[in-house]
DNA sequence: CGCACTAACTTAGCATGCTAAGTTAGTGCG
DNA sequence: CGCACTAACTTAGCATGCTAAGTTAGTGCG
């Protein structure tokens, strides 16, 4: 039964974003989307522009997602004199913590279900980049084309 | 730079699935989510528990897609009599149409796409098929826990 | 100065995922 | 019959993705 990876793809990453998403409201309380703006911050320490990128999301979702965080107490915005409108977003004492606990928390569970599902964790995550990389790289940015036929 | 499988499954889902909703909306105006919804009647060929089920989604999220499907005339919904309060649904001949031309559009382009980023088709689907697998055949339908520790 | 331009962020409103709670149609036992 | 129970569907309202359009802070040229 060929011609179906593409859906299952899509069946997988929803089924485990899931399994994600309630892991984590169980351990901290926090959705996996919420998660995930976190760890941009930690990752790109940027602008709210930087972290849109570096997830993947349009700039107004991650403004929205930026302003309930500062609202919970998990990150900081400070407004930067002289460098036009320009946010810098920082994870306060808490936010940084709760990060550290979730990833370990997430990835390690990932890591096992992977082995006990017989597939080499290497093997897979080496061709989930490839394509990925094609993705990032990809001529049109906002709606690349797959680029062929 | 171990430990970020499950993230980098989930970016390339969330980009592959916006790439499927572009061409889609392109090539005959409607969203991927839509796409699926259609196709879910077409495999399962049920009541709208059903569809959910083979959705993986909620029977609210169900209910709502099929009435604006319906709305828009790419399927149909018929109450059986004597048979509870249940929904036999149905694509008309539009919608059964324009699942044919979306499905093999969108395989068609993410094979090519696959072979063109030097990833093996058959194997990366093995592989994710026995993540999709145990997932789906875990203890807790709602919860799923990824089962082991 | 002041007007045009740019970069970064926000606002408004839709689409579609969810849970909790409500409704509807049948079944079955006293 | 009628009350309890079940299965399937719907309603209400939130979370978080998007695009289009608006705002804000700086830069630069006449």
């Amino acid at each position: 039964m060929p011609g179906r990876l593409s859906y299952e793809l899509h069946k997988l990453t929803a089924r485990l974003d899931r399994v994600a998403d309630g892991l984590l409201r169980e351990a901290a309380g926090l959705s996996y989307a919420r998660f995930l703006a976190l760890f941009a911050v930690r990752e790109c320490g940027g602008t709210q522009r930087d972290m849109a990128r570096w997830l993947g999301l349009s700039e107004p979702s991650t403004s929205r997602m930026v302003r309930v965080l500062a609202d919970d107490g998990l990150l900081e915005v400070k407004t930067l004199a002289g460098q036009g409108n320009r946010r810098q977003v920082q994870l306060t004492a808490k936010g940084d913590e709760l990060i550290d606990r979730c990833g370990e928390l997430l990835e390690a569970r990932f890591e096992a279900f992977v082995t006990v599902c017989g597939v080499d964790y290497r093997t897979y995550q080496d061709q989930t980049r490839r394509l990925l990389d094609k993705l990032e790289t990809a001529p049109t940015v906002n709606v690349p084309r797959l680029e062929m036929e």
